[in-house]
RNA sequence: GCCCAGAUAGCUCAGUUGGUAGAGCAGGGGACUGAAAAUCCCCGUGUCACUGGUUCGAUUCCGGUUCUGGGCA
């Protein structure tokens, strides 16, 4: 693990995650007022350009105050992957701390912030897998997930155990990574976290009552409406460049469209579907903190102002 | 006022030829290493509206009551 004491007053960098519209973001912003730190966001959605209603981003006056890395940084219908993400987050991390600049890390896709924490190297194969996975999906549609499935249990049983048959996309992920070298993708895994950390990280995660989220989300979705989410959803339809299969059409506030734009439901549906699907996802977030157990030091609900100071005392 | 149809899980509804009931959705729990806002797995007892009757036994059959739809006046 690198010293970051030389560089910055800190000992930890501060990851603010949780749950979606638990307030991270203000509470980031924050901290990087009082700290003059920046934001290194962890969030898949927040990368596109564009779109920025529909995932929460920051304001454009917050935005032009506070510097944020890691947003903004790709067009919508572009590729991009947890090892994408680590090796430009990284990168990021250890220019800012070069200059003295404390990153306040900011999101809540978990398994970005796992790989950071936990330390997950993903190597610079990432091209030959992609490739991999594309051509798979292929023989999957063709072929069916049994043949699939059989040929992740004979070139690595160990993978085939703990990954359900149903789970297509994890099936023909191991099998694209084992089947792209030489090493299979249990092998990957076991030798992807020996170096540890790279910098000393701590979590803080805002801790709210279930139904007092469940309301957080709810009208959260009804200001996003009132923002103008359907031009920005449709501005993304409209665009005969991008694929619709493509990851940024996965994003929650903007699939609900779809058959709104093709008349076959209303725009009450489609408050209510991204309402609800916002809140399952908010519950999954909480099961994949909570897996982290004691790594995550919650926070209760306060000011954003005060939960800063409690975040800064906890870096020192 | 009369006629018809309903009343079963938080919601929408199945069902029980009489032996106290089950789907979808919601909700809860879990998994997760190159698409992760994705993908996948597990979890179903509720005065079967109320009240009499028939019956060994009624949520089920019969009567009454209440409520909700729809129709006729």
């Amino acid at each position: 693990m690198e010293d970051i004491k030389g560089k910055i007053p800190y000992s930890f960098i501060p990851i603010i995650a949780g749950p979606t519209a638990s307030g991270k973001s203000s509470l980031a912003l924050e901290v990087c007022r009082k700290t003059g730190g920046v934001i290194v966001s962890s969030d898949s959605m927040q990368i596109y350009k564009g779109m920025d209603i529909g995932t929460a981003k920051d304001s454009r006056e917050e935005l032009s105050e506070i510097k944020h890395y890691m947003t903004d940084i790709v067009e919508p219908g572009t590729r991009f992957s947890a090892a994408d993400y680590v090796n430009g987050s990284l990168k990021v991390i250890s220019e800012l701390l070069d200059q003295g600049i404390l990153p306040v890390i900011c999101g809540g896709t978990g398994q970005y912030i796992s790989a950071l924490y936990y330390g997950i190297e993903y190597g610079d194969d990432t091209d030959d897998i992609k490739e991999a996975i594309d051509r798979l999906t292929k023989e999957y549609m063709k072929d069916g997930i049994d043949k699939m499935y059989e040929r992740l249990r004979k070139l690595d049983p160990a993978a085939s155990e703990k990954i359900h048959p149903n789970n297509t996309r994890r099936v023909i992920r191991a099998l694209a990574i084992s089947e792209s070298s030489d090493k299979t993708f249990t092998a990957k895994n076991e030798a992807s976290m020996t170096g540890g950390a790279r910098y000393p990280f701590k979590i803080f995660m805002i801790d709210h009552d279930r139904s007092i989220l469940y309301d957080r989300i709810n009208k959260r979705v009804d200001i996003m409406l009132e923002e103008g989410l359907e031009e920005e959803a449709r501005a993304l339809y409209d665009r005969p460049d991008i694929d619709h299969g493509s990851t940024c059409f996965q994003a929650i506030g903007y699939k609900e469209f779809k058959e709104y734009f093709e008349g076959t439901i209303d725009l009450e549906k489609v408050s209510y579907e991204i309402k609800l699907r916002s809140r399952h996802y908010a519950k999954r977030q909480l099961t994949w903190f909570r897996q982290m157990g004691a790594d995550i030091n919650y926070l209760k609900p306060d000011t954003s102002d005060k939960n800063a100071d409690l975040v800064i005392e906890q870096i020192r």
